[in-house]
DNA sequence: AATAGTAATAGGAACGATTACTATTTATTG
DNA sequence: CAATAAATAGTAATCGTTCCTATTACTATT
């Protein structure tokens, strides 16, 4: 894959925040940086980003958010403050859990807890 | 809320199935019953029987899913043969844990497994 | 440094899922 | 059975995303 500064900017954009925010989020952080760049490159470079495993792409219900952090672990919702955390859990004892009972081999975990964070 | 016979068709439609359909699906069979019907009425009234609580959405990544299971539960996808199947998992360890490692209280919990299931 | 080759871009059109709008129909209630 | 208002069908509008194409700009080679 050839360089592109669009995509850079892209990047660094994302691995600046812990607010997982969406394509049109990083768009608009973008074109601060770079006033010509369009939507469209947005999101060709998120897709390309996430096809190397740059980042990840999380389903927020109906919201399509991204994310930098590479290592597994899930996501806790606040409802007040709609923050979106990262949290790493221990998912061990739920896919052996899952694989005696049902005979299904889990081979990822999407969870989202919703509720209340700490500041409340 | 008034009576209405496209909602008892919605309604019946989605009680039939264990495949969480989406919301073309069931408009396309609620056809077969009722020609006349309208895309519109499909979503309208899925709306509203979530509102009521008669059933619920489910995300599954960027497809948007209806479940008439309304005991809480989780779901596991084959990825070989896409089924998406029920499954009924006692979570009150990863609430607590959640509680104690980040005091976050947690109301909700949306689980997606994928993984291979037991026919293959 | 100039050139050729081709990957990436900007801008806009197209698309699919969902929602909004409006004239008409239909359930409900006195 | 007539009046009222909620629900519908059909269509237009919206939103997020992808696709398309002429142009631009990286990169390797001279």
């Amino acid at each position: 894959m050839r360089y592109s500064q669009q995509r850079e900017i892209i990047k660094e954009i994302l691995y600046s925040t812990n607010s997982h925010p969406s394509a049109d989020w990083v768009y608009n952080k973008a074109k601060k940086v770079m006033p010509s760049i369009s939507l469209g490159t947005v999101y060709r470079n998120l897709r390309k980003l996430e096809e190397i495993g740059s980042i990840k792409t999380i389903y927020d219900g109906p919201i399509v958010r991204y994310d930098w952090n590479k290592k597994p672990h899930h996501h806790l919702k606040c409802r007040v403050c709609e923050e979106f955390i990262d949290v790493e859990l221990p998912d061990i004892n739920i896919k052996n859990s899952v694989k005696q009972n049902f005979k299904f081999v889990v081979e990822d975990i999407d969870m989202i807890f919703t509720g209340v964070c700490n500041k409340h």
